[in-house]
DNA sequence: AAGTTATATAACATACTAGTTAATAACAGC
DNA sequence: GCTGTTATTAACTAGTATGTTATATAACTT
């Protein structure tokens, strides 16, 4: 059977990703430039495999790829998953605008009829109750 | 003692937020107008309480606010926080380009010096170990 | 070879997420 | 006041996230 709406397993981990305030803060640090594990660290107060667990989500999200430099092993952001992080939003304002250019529309309908939204809820509503 | 990097609970909520399938597309859906949780609910086959939470945690990142209106509680969406996401986006994208705008500058170093770009690494490195 | 530095992995504790079923609350309409 | 509908809350389970310390791995240094 066929979800009824979108799956995007690599948006739900670039956004998961995003939610955490280390992680936001090393992908600000790699705009700059790659960096190596160390630098990336150093402004947290946390050990080391930590940052290291963290590097790993940003690398399962796609967002960097670590490479290898002696022992170093510098980190390179991949931006393509942000791009489609923003697209998501772009898709979510596209929706919006079009509810605005509606909305003249709607506001001339409600001069004509009751004001009750909830109106229409009940009468739509009976088809798709869930249990 | 302050924190070495911006912390903003606010945004870590919103991006968790984001970070499920069907939170987008409740949002997606509450960007055409208010609706109930039982239409919310309908495209996806999940219980009932389900769904509540889910709400439940859109409301968390002040996404939506659920009204009242006889036994319904419609949604309506409030897009401040996705306002706030898009900047984090946005301050991104301007690093990157102003990275962008350094590299230029940068290509030029590197004809006159090692291409070794760890060098750097190693002497920087040091002042800043964690542990 | 032995020590140091950089990083990753193992093993673990704790907290949070996301789902379930069952119970509860608020309201509509007969 | 009973009954059905809508929605939330309670209690629970399983899985994931995030941190810790201890240990392992890899490469450079002497």
């Amino acid at each position: 059977m066929e979800a009824a709406y979108p799956i995007q397993p690599e948006l739900d981990r670039t956004f998961a990703a995003l939610a955490h305030p280390v992680r936001r803060a090393m992908l600000l640090r790699l705009a700059a430039g790659p960096a190596s594990p160390s630098e990336l660290g150093a402004p947290f107060r946390m050990s080391q495999p930590a940052i290291s667990r963290h590097l790993h989500v940003l690398e399962e999200a796609g967002l960097i790829t670590r490479e290898r430099s002696a022992q170093w092993r510098p980190c390179v952001l991949h931006k393509d998953p942000l791009l489609e992080a923003d697209s998501w939003l772009m898709e979510f304002r596209r929706s919006w605008e079009e509810r605005l250019d509606r909305l003249d529309g709607y506001i001339e309908h409600l001069h004509e009829t009751s004001s009750d939204i909830m109106q229409k809820e009940r009468e739509d509503g009976r088809e798709h109750t869930n249990g």
